[in-house]
DNA sequence: CATGAATGAGCCTTCATTCAT
DNA sequence: TATGAATGAAGGCTCATTCAT
């Protein structure tokens, strides 16, 4: 597939050095054929991050059907997040790319849609559990599920974006950069006062659950 | 001053759009001079990074010398970190480009330390408070400083980067785009019990004290 | 071909005055397609000079075949390097530029290895025929060919040079500038001793033989 | 002196890639100065090539005062070259940029003269002594002096060009260069029948002879 | 569907030269 | 006489895009 190919040309060298004579190359078929496909490279590389972000939907839907507390379905969710920080560790990269206006105009409309329904399935996930939360009484009852949802995804992502600086990681004497992905989410749902609080549940077994139930499949990386 | 010019072009158009023709027509010099005062286009934009960044430090270091308790003076950080957003609301796109290592290997050995000396003042600035707070108590006494410090930049850097996007603007229902910022920096200092916690303590008198001795000549979004 | 315009180009010009822009203008393919075939512009004028100096190459070879004594032979040799001179004039200009460091490491190593392969075919022809003359003691026994050789290629090389400067033509009265190669060659053949002597030996019929078996094709200067 | 510094960053960098802003920060004078001073950059170095060439003609007088016979004083001609070639290794390469006439016109009318000269004096020098090898009839009465001369030098040119250049030295396995060439410039006069021949003559008190009376300060590679 | 040779506008960078002070 | 900041034309090289086959 030539996603896959240009995926990993695209992480290597950045967008501006992702070169399309290179790309042909590594892939087997020509220059021209990809534009067969795609109608620029801005296009191209909407449909790689597209089908990463699609990829992450999917595993926040998974985390988003996992039974249990409110607080324990979020931190599904949060594993998620995290799992998929593996798995594409750059992506953020690429995401941020997809802010200049510069670029969205020369993508087709039809793949500018799609990823923007993926973006927006993320929001959705977190922001139900939230929701519910608020409706059972787990988050105090002026809270706006809205509030939480940008909460915890702006923690996320700002976590996510720190610990990739090597340099961020010597000064706070990180040895584990997920787990202070979780470790974040954590402190701010006690923060929100989201019950059961981390003092008053056993989260190591819901955890356990999680990985189990889940994400069979994962590597997570301390076991427990 | 050419970093002024230059540094507007650099905001609308992206690092790789910024075209030195178009800067030298802007600015009364020409592409020549450019070339003068800064050995590639990296270099250039390297020395817009920094002056901005000092900036920056330079708000953080004057909030850091507000009086009060420890969570006060973080609450003043955190106001730093807004009033800069509001003044330079597009720089994170341009420290993001900073992560390329093809972009630091132009620029001058000079101006990368200089850059570099600035992002570590924002981190001491931060971290200082929070090393006080653990001893003065205002932290729980097994609190590592570095993690406070870590999960309060990360979260003030992710809801930056979350309420530039209208859609999410949209999505949230966000009014007062800054105020959330602030407001997720308070709920994860209690998520971290912080003391004293928002229930506990009227931060209203406090805000109004950072407004004023701190921040005199700032336009906030909504006085209060 | 893009070479046989480059190569009339390089020689008006000089190889800091070619220009790509004019080149592609010359031939009918664009700027771009030039560097589908050279790496830079360093790469494109050694190709142009590998193309002569194997021309260069061939001739010696074809005047080695040549039957007769060994002087006879070497003669043979003369004559294709001044044909050669005739035919390429200012060829040497070029050569000279091949001395530079920084013109090698930016051409290709292929084509490097080329030229290389060209330049020692030439030496090998003339040695050959120098270490064959002392072993059938047409030159004294003691003589060492790479000697002969070296001071034979070094005269043709310098009397080129010479006569290639209208100045010297007039300060020499010469009239006949590539009869003085030729020239310089016998009287140095004399010199090393090397049998028969021009005095002793009717070396216009040997003259005539070479034109008509070996370069049958050219036009001498003076017929005889 | 600036022609001092311009003359060794023209060794180093060659034509093309001598700047006159490293040039104007290696001198203590200013570019401006610098411009004082020579119309163009090629001004400046035509104004170098001519104090070097000035050098040479002042060895080749000085040799060509020498007392002896004809010969003897040629050989005296031959050590003054090699001298200069100890003493300016790549002057070569400088002299054959002089041949382009797009260097010509760009330097000034007075400098043009003043070089000329001193290529005139060299001619000059070696012919003089041919002549009166004629008409002291160490030279076959029929040898027209010029074409002597011309045969010399170019040797002279040639074997030097040859000498540089490392592959050369590997393929001759010469081991001392600087002694190829008065070899060749032997064997030459030799082939034109100059008397004394080689054979008739111990040349070893002649060059004893130079070495102490023409060039006392010189150092030669092998003493004796 | 597939190709890949050809394109050519565009851009960064250099540096000899000038001139106001 | 000396300066050195400013110039700006020039040129090598890239690469996304096209199109005839």
């Amino acid at each position: 597939m030539i996603l896959d190919h240009a995926g990993r040309l695209l992480l290597r060298d950045g967008f501006q050095n992702l070169n399309l004579d290179e790309l042909a190359k590594a892939i087997e078929y020509s220059k021209g054929t990809i534009y067969l496909h795609f109608k620029t490279k801005e296009d191209l590389v909407l449909a790689i991050a597209t089908r990463v972000a699609r990829e992450r939907a999917d595993l926040f839907e998974r985390a988003s059907a996992f039974s249990g507390k409110t607080r324990e379905r979020m931190r599904a969710i949060g594993f998620a997040s995290c799992h998929f920080a593996v798995i594409h560790p750059d992506y953020f990269n690429l995401e941020m790319l997809l802010k200049s206006p510069s670029f969205w105009e020369k993508a087709s409309m039809e793949r500018q849609r799609t990823f923007g329904l993926q973006a927006a399935k993320l929001f959705h996930c977190v922001n139900s559990i939230a929701q519910q939360a608020v409706i059972q009484q787990d988050l105090p009852p002026d809270t706006r599920s809205q509030d939480v949802t940008l909460s915890l995804i702006a923690t996320t992502i700002g976590t996510h974006i720190m610990i990739m600086q090597p340099e961020i990681q010597v000064l706070c004497a990180i040895d584990e950069p997920i787990a202070a992905v979780r470790r974040n989410q954590d402190i701010l749902c006690d923060g929100w006062n989201w019950k059961p609080l981390a003092k008053d549940w056993n989260y190591r077994a819901t955890d356990r659950r999680i990985k189990n139930e889940v994400f069979p499949e994962a590597k997570w990386f301390k076991p427990g």
